[in-house]
DNA sequence: AAACTATACGAACGGTCGTACTATTTACTC
DNA sequence: GAGTAAATAGTACGACCGTTCGTATAGTTT
């Protein structure tokens, strides 16, 4: 409640917090949240590194800042406009459609972010890796459940295993952000359209 | 022709060569191209750094040598036993079944190597992108020339979009990987099999 | 035996990394 | 105004980075 206290040194600090995540999250989809560095990004930024990694303690946690802010930058660009569709089959084409949006409008300059930060940290323990694969169950869980929904309202047939259907219409997704990174062209994001309809297709009643 | 010389210099530089590669992949499927440290490497291989950078002249040509070796590894694994299949879409489901054993069995320890370089390197130009890029072009081109074959053979309808179609079966493949090592289940191999054959039965004449 | 070549070594180079500790500046309270 | 708290800056540290240099060793050639 009593948030907007509008202290100025804590807006100020605010501020810089949030000018430091935008450059992080940019940086990160292309050199990776290990590319990260504190004293280059300080430098972009015309801040003294001892400033800026005061707002953050350390390298992991500002690695950390740097997932919530990708996440909420997702959140903002796919999944709440999706949400004003109402549940059912065009709620699910909206979120894979602003997905796609997402990826080929370059959202993040290295495509998507979490494509990018998830196989970096894939194979190896530690505290952003469990932030990115909770991401990542987020959002295939977001996409089961709202196939669910559909099924609900009689938009899919009930026999579509959900968690299967899931699976598949992110593979195309995270197929298409990367490979229009790799050949530098656009197209196949026409192949992941035409994939996705395809599949939806099969699913309908 | 005179390639078996024997001299017992060249043997033991293209063992200690053999020696770095084979380590520098499995370090680089876990921590990527960039997480390869000539020292790091030099360490654990008991040699000296100067002694192992002798062999390719720079980081950036280690790097380009470790992906040759990487796709010798899976050609040997992937394609290869697939060859021994007729063409078709038994050859076909050679490649694909190989690649997910070549996954789910961690030829690499991070899982798939090229997927983890891919991504490391999508979003920057330079030479270990290009040849990144352009073994992820063969292998998606070896899948699509292998369903034009199997059409060819009346294994699959003719008017069956081979790009199309080999898009959506890698989709799977990579999707599989990379969500095994993130959730640390194998249980998504599964979805990308079912998947996969249910891609397959649908493109039958 | 002498000349030559390939491999490997140890030491050092200039840089950058993340981090800790110590001012200094800025903003608010009383 | 003095006092306090937060944000920012400055400095230094040890560790590691990729690379270069001169040198020693092992193997081949003449």
């Amino acid at each position: 409640m009593s948030e907007q206290v509008a202290d100025g040194r804590i807006r100020r600090g605010d501020r810089t917090r949030r000018l430091v995540l935008r450059r992080a999250v940019d940086v990160a989809s292309v050199d990776g949240l290990e590319g990260l560095s504190i004293g280059g990004l300080a430098t972009e930024l015309s801040i003294s590194k001892s400033g800026l990694i005061a707002h953050f303690g350390s390298k992991e946690q500002l690695q950390l800042a740097t997932v919530r802010a990708a996440r909420a930058i997702f959140a903002t660009a796919v999944v709440e406009p999706a949400l004003q569709e109402p549940a059912g089959l065009g709620r699910v084409r909206a979120l894979l459609e602003n997905w796609l949006e997402y990826s080929s409008d370059r959202r993040f300059p290295g495509g998507c972010f979490f494509a990018r930060a998830a196989h970096e940290y894939a194979g190896r323990p530690g505290a952003v890796r469990d932030a990115l694969a909770a991401v990542d169950e987020e959002w295939v869980g977001l996409i089961t459940r709202t196939v669910v929904e559909a099924q609900q309202v009689g938009e899919v047939r009930a026999d579509v295993d959900a968690d299967q259907l899931a699976f598949e219409l992110t593979a195309y997704l995270d197929s298409a952000n990367l490979r229009s990174l790799l050949l530098g062209s656009a197209g196949v994001y026409d192949l992941a359209r035409t994939a996705l309809a395809r599949r939806l297709e099969e699913s309908a009643p």
